[in-house]
DNA sequence: GTCAGTGCAAACTTTTTGCAACTAC
DNA sequence: GTAGTTGCAAAAAGTTTGCACTGAC
């Protein structure tokens, strides 16, 4: 296993682990081994920061891999959910899904102006959640969602209030605020 | 202000105090003070834990307190969102919210196999998230979703893999994970 | 009196479901 | 061969929008 940045397996690698780890959780799970499932696996894990069915819907429809139908997504979504092998957020009214297996745990900072999203990396944080004593309560994964201002929003506001203006339109995604 | 339990305000005294809240905000926005939008904020903070448009609805049509139409919800809770009084989140699908004036910090941890949410309170993990540097963003508020499994299904899981059988369906709501 | 706010219903978006055709086993 | 999967299209669920009416200012 070779390291450069912070991946710590390279791509193709990640690619056969997680497709090695999809068929054991089918076997055992008594699911059939279709070539969707393994084709969206596979640009599941080509694709990097978050997604939406759409998005999947049209990488795949554009690339040369096959096409799938969006049933087909949400069907196998559930499944790589379940295989651990991908995590759901619900950052606006859209799901956003994610790849998990070999990912650093992350937080997400979301600005409730623009709806951007972004990641970010904290080691004695997720200490405190991961060592945090749960009663009656078995934790398998979290997450964590910060909203505020990002610094480009926050400019602008201050900006704006000089001038006396309005701050500008709010986003439609992402605006749990 | 007399303290009983964890609250600090008597309940009463907190439906003032927001009250006071909303209207200077909508003094502050240009926006009208109307008896839907105060009666909304009360049933609010009449309400226990979560709760949907659906549930706020259904609240509000059923009481002494006057029918608001389902539109006229979702608008104010907008206003509310933005006058920090009140807090939205996305367990599964259906936006969930919150009053958040005079209300703990609190965590929440969701069952993915039955959907439930328990709220949970820690201290140490509250100050280490507060204290967490971000750079290029301020923080104005965070939610923490724990994912795992609470006691009840753990026991039913353990329970079917003696006896052979699969564990339960899932609930369709909150389902991240 | 005026225009922001309301109610209603229709539109829209995202996700789920029913069913016929297909295919992994 | 058969039951799990797929694709399609229709339905459902949640939220937004257009418009005529109302009422806060």
């Amino acid at each position: 296993m070779d390291k450069h940045h912070d991946t710590i397996m390279d791509n193709q690698n990640v690619k056969d682990t997680v497709r090695q780890i999809f068929t054991e959780y089918l076997n055992a799970n008594g699911h059939r081994k279709t070539p969707e499932r393994y084709a969206i696996l596979d640009t599941i894990y080509s694709m990097e920061g978050h997604f939406d069915i759409d998005s999947l819907y049209s990488q795949m429809a554009d690339e040369e891999k096959f096409r799938v139908s969006r049933a087909t997504l949400y069907n196998t979504i559930i499944l790589l959910i379940q295989a651990r092998l991908v995590i759901k957020h619900q950052f606006g009214t859209t799901s956003q899904y994610e790849k998990s297996y070999n990912r650093d745990t992350h937080h997400h900072l979301i600005c409730t102006q623009c709806g951007k999203v972004t990641e970010c990396q904290d080691a004695a944080l997720q200490d405190a959640i991961a060592h945090t004593k749960l009663k009656r309560f078995s934790l398998t994964h979290y997450s964590l969602y910060m909203y505020g201002l990002c610094s480009k929003c926050e400019r602008a506001n201050k900006r704006n209030r000089k001038s006396g203006q309005q701050p500008p339109a709010k986003s439609r995604k992402g605006e749990n605020g």
